[in-house]
DNA sequence: GTGCTATGTTTGCAGTGTTAACTTCGCACC
DNA sequence: GGTGCGAAGTTAACACTGCAAACATAGCAC
């Protein structure tokens, strides 16, 4: 299958990098992330990762950190550079802003057991890389408000409009709320976010 | 100590009773909710929980529709009759709405494990307990709204308030936000929802 | 008193993360 | 170009987990 080939070599090569990609498979299949089977897929006996790892959580913390730029790098593509700017534009209407959180829930949906290593841990430490991510997209999403919402404390904004796109995802992904198919979902958080969101002017 | 008392009796008494307190008790102390050392905490063999419980899922699961019962009391008590009714009065300003946003993120803060474990967890089946527990606060979350927002929608409205509360909670809960004295998480709570919720006419 | 049955216990299995001691081998160095 | 050193991988073992099967106890109906 993945990348389990029996190797020949005594020394794997990269094993770091595979065990990474075998890692995010697994999450993808929605199998419990444990050491052992990963060893096992990765090829290599149960243990050789702690030559790449100090212990399970930082694996996962690395899996996390990764998903952290992958959901910011989805967050902010796919509109070609408009007004002018260069690289891809901030959102600068109001249904662009309601479109963020769309995206972040269908993150979510999209790769649940990534999202939830991502954020439903607590992460340790006060300094960590994941924190900081989490800092830069607190901080962008302020960005974007102050654009959009001029006459708000964009801060704030930001802080509730993040919450509210972090709260549906997890509500959905816990069964909280109607898991339907992908466009319902859609729906729904527009739905939500149009209610309760200022309107521009 | 807790529960600990060894008993003279072969029989307990009551030992579900028992487990579920003890549980929650671990919980309460940020304890890995392990099924031996509640055991042992219970003055109880290892596997003797399974003549109450079919699993260790089952057991989470008691102790989650409890929490959602707590939480929902925690929502509605309070403010004693007002405005006529029989029983608590139900939010009708603005300001208890955002109330409501605050109490919820107070529980997630004060009772973290029981949170995620209500939460967290994507409960299995379909017509779960603990589904129903969830439309119940989403109904009463609705009614609130339609109260106080007559003219949005206010099932949309009532996802969103939950799915802010909620997400603020998480975020919180992970280390996401700053983890400040409470009274500074309850300012940031409640700037977020000022900042977001429309103002009544 | 006699069984029946709910409740608890003992034993054991498969799986987990992690450490310590050992093996292999690529690469720098004289 | 052999030599050794250290990075990378292995094996064995430990303590822990949830859980099933077989067994022990005792309360309660008859």
């Amino acid at each position: 299958m993945t990348a389990t080939a029996t190797r020949s070599t005594y020394h794997h090569g990269d094993l770091r990098a595979a065990l990474v990609t075998a890692a995010n498979a697994m999450l993808e299949e929605g199998q419990p992330l444990s050491l052992r089977a990963l060893a096992r897929r990765a090829g290599v006996s149960p243990t050789a990762l702690y030559r790449h790892f100090a212990d399970k959580e930082a694996l996962e913390s690395a899996l996390a950190v990764q998903g952290m730029r992958d959901l910011f790098a989805d967050l902010t593509a796919g509109r070609p550079g408009r007004n002018g700017t260069a690289g891809p534009a901030m959102p600068s209407t109001r249904k662009e802003v309601i479109e963020l959180g769309v995206r972040y829930v269908r993150f979510a949906l999209r790769r649940p057991e990534l999202f939830k290593l991502m954020f439903g841990r607590e992460c340790d430490v006060e300094n960590d890389e994941r924190v900081r991510a989490a800092a830069a997209l607190h901080d962008h999403l302020a960005a974007v408000m102050a654009q959009v919402f001029p006459d708000a404390n964009a801060d704030d904004l930001a802080t509730a409009g993040w919450g509210l796109a972090h709260g549906l995802a997890f509500l959905h992904l816990d069964g909280k709320l109607p898991k339907d198919k992908p466009r319902a979902v859609d729906r729904r958080v527009r739905a939500a976010y149009a209610a309760i969101l200022p309107t521009t002017n």
